[in-house]
RNA sequence: GCCGCAGUGGCUCAGUGGUAGAGCACGUCAUUGGUAAUGACGGGGUCGGUGGUUCAAUUCCACCCUGCGGCACCA
């Protein structure tokens, strides 16, 4: 599916040069067409290029086609690119008087030790570090524009909105047009579409950023849970449940209220109490944590909830299943002591990796984050905290980058990526290292020496968000979900009515195996029912008439291949069975 | 939250200043037909919400809500 990789080095430097070279060409069509705008910056990206504009009024998507139009006459009268080296008085004079301010204020930014240079085609000029082609004609005819957006001048919210256009840019009309499929295709797993027409799941007005699951979303929802308690079971883990709402003083204690509040659900005050939706499961952890005496014989507890968490996430941020403000993390808390932390970081990241594996996904790469400007506790406790989650990476031994500044407010992070079945990235697992909610909230066991000591508490999750997960699933699978967490797993489909005693005996059979199976006796033509089920996603159909009911054979047709498969009945039985098991759960 | 776009029957979508149309789905009837659509007939929407312009608005305008594409955000 990627095509990157058919690429060579040297094609990737051309495509560079293109996409770059286009959107220059796209700046000088832009300026031709509305004179009054202002050219900023523009930056080649994956697939493609894009440039933020200045201008009252903002493009829209019907301002493309002109603008596509005049950039192929830009190309076509082949205009050569020449660099020039400006002094910076001579640029800054330039822009100015042009009225360019962005570019006046991208100039004073360049060191003094740097050159600086611009890139002529014709009559237009830009300042730019290169490098370009020969000529504008070198384009060709392997590009396109695709979307106008929004966007902050240096990425910074508090200054102005740009108006941005993305192109996308090859080296030739083919390449262009295999990409657009490419586009398509994976429009085609997108998980919004999906979840309508397999009818998982929807979204209402009355609820943004809220799931409805639907019978057989909550069905595949449900077997998540299933297989991660499973798991966790056999990791040792036990399992809790604490409140939804908890007084606004007990988020006060934990930081969270001040560190986190403008993300927070609260309810209406009555009678002077202040509630809050819990963000986070952690200080519900903590409080059943702390009933009764912990000794350090007790730990490693490892304590795991499926808590449903609201946070407020700003409006434009909602995104399908994948953002939501409502989600169920499949959460866990490890009380440990400090020199417990290494093994069990180890033990939860070896955890992750095989998880991740029963789902297909081997890629997975992990980010390590440390101590944000906005946290709470003292800087020797965060240094001890980054020291032990290095320490544990380290340990075991797997690769991992560094994301200065992203750690959570209590403590440093890690957080594991993988990569799905067409090549993105999803953040989901994530480790947490907390040496500050566990003394803010006053959890303590007794030490060998008898002394009260303060634990350690681990926070991890492994899907991340059981809804998001659910969405990476669907379009990693593209909709064709494994069998063992299919919804709705075998069809039985008659060929005539004179089968349907046949079909319910089958029927009878496979459901005693916990097999879901539905059966179709309509008074339809089997190519009916055939297109329909297999349209529906349904892994099996068994297709029963004269000929199987007489022999006591079943036919077989599996989603994706139309050859079909004689079987007798037990056979088929043990086959299935055997095929709906969750990964790792033989035991 | 910011910029732009969109919101029509269950779904996908067309359409118009004078109270809407298709395909699929659904219902009824006929058809019992071996692996991706049997045929006929029929029911169903007041066109996201509120206000305004107009003799008249689903169609024009304003505001709001929700969604989509980005940006910012993602503890």
């Amino acid at each position: 599916m990627n095509k990157e990789k058919s690429i060579n080095i040297e094609n990737k430097e051309a495509l560079e040069i293109i996409r770059h070279d286009c959107a220059h060409v796209l700046a000088e069509a832009v300026q031709s067409l509305f004179p009054e705008t202002q050219v900023t910056i523009g930056p080649t990206i994956e697939n493609g290029f894009y440039y933020d504009f200045a201008r009252e009024k903002p493009f829209t998507s019907d301002d493309l086609t002109f603008i596509e139009k005049k950039m192929h006459e830009i190309i076509n009268k082949g205009e050569n690119f020449t660099q020039e080296v400006w002094t910076r008085k001579d640029a800054i004079d330039y822009f100015s008087k042009k009225g360019e301010l962005y570019k006046v204020e991208l100039i004073k930014d360049i060191p003094e030790k740097e050159q600086i240079t611009v890139y002529k085609q014709g009559n237009w000029l830009d300042l730019c570090r290169g490098p370009h082609g020969q000529s504008t004609k070198d384009i060709g005819e392997g590009f396109k524009l695709t979307k106008v957006a929004g966007a902050y001048w240096r990425g910074d919210s508090s200054k102005k909105m740009l108006t941005r256009i993305y192109g996308t840019a090859w080296q030739n009309k083919k390449e262009l047009k295999e990409y657009l499929i490419q586009l398509e295709e994976a429009e085609k797993r997108d998980h919004r579409k999906l979840g309508k027409e397999m009818n998982l799941f929807h979204f209402q007005e009355e609820a943004p950023g809220a799931v409805f699951w639907h019978p057989k979303g909550w069905y595949l929802f449900q077997s998540l849970i299933n297989y991660m308690r499973k798991r966790q079971e056999d990791a040792d883990y036990v399992e809790t449940n604490t409140p939804d709402l908890l007084d606004r003083s007990l988020w006060e204690t934990s930081g969270h209220w001040e560190k986190f509040g403008e993300n927070m659900f609260t309810t209406e005050p009555r009678e002077e109490r202040v509630f809050a939706i819990k963000p986070m499961n952690c200080p519900g952890a903590v409080e059943v944590y702390k009933k009764g005496l912990k000794s350090y014989k007790d730990l490693p507890i490892r304590m795991a909830e499926f808590g449903k968490v609201h946070r407020y996430e700003p409006s434009g941020a909602l995104h399908g299943l994948m953002r939501v403000r409502a989600f169920t993390q499949d959460d866990a808390h490890i009380f440990c002591t400090e020199d417990q932390i290494t093994s069990e970081s180890k033990i939860v990241c070896d955890l992750i990796l095989s998880i991740y594996k029963d789902f297909g996904f081997e890629n997975v790469r992990i980010k390590y984050s440390d101590r944000p400007i906005k946290r709470v506790g003292t800087d020797d406790v965060w240094d001890k905290a980054e020291k032990a989650l290095i320490n544990a990476m380290e340990a075991t031994g797997l690769a991992y980058t560094h994301n200065p500044g992203e750690g959570a407010f209590y403590g440093p992070k890690l957080e594991f990526v993988l990569r799905d079945a067409i090549g993105r990235d999803w953040q989901c697992g994530t480790l947490q290292v907390d040496l500050n909610l566990p003394k803010r909230l006053k959890a303590t066991y007794i030490g060998e020496d008898g002394q009260k000591k303060t634990p350690v508490m681990l926070h991890r999750a492994l899907f991340g968000s059981l809804e998001r997960f659910s969405g990476i699933l669907i379009e990693h699978y593209a909709g064709h979900l494994p069998f063992w967490l299919s919804p709705l797993q075998i069809i039985i489909a008659t060929i005539t009515s004179d089968s349907d005693n046949y079909a319910s005996y089958l029927f009878g059979k496979l459901k005693d195996k916990r097999l879901r199976v539905e059966k179709d006796i309509r008074n339809e033509k089997i190519g009916y029912k055939i297109r329909e089920h297999s349209t529906a996603k349904i892994p099996i159909i068994i297709v029963v008439g004269k000929k199987e009911s007489e022999n006591k054979t079943v036919s077989v047709r599996r989603l994706g291949n139309n050859q079909t498969e004689t079987f007798k009945i037990d056979e088929i039985l043990e086959i299935l069975f055997k095929e709906s098991l969750a990964p790792n759960s033989e035991k």
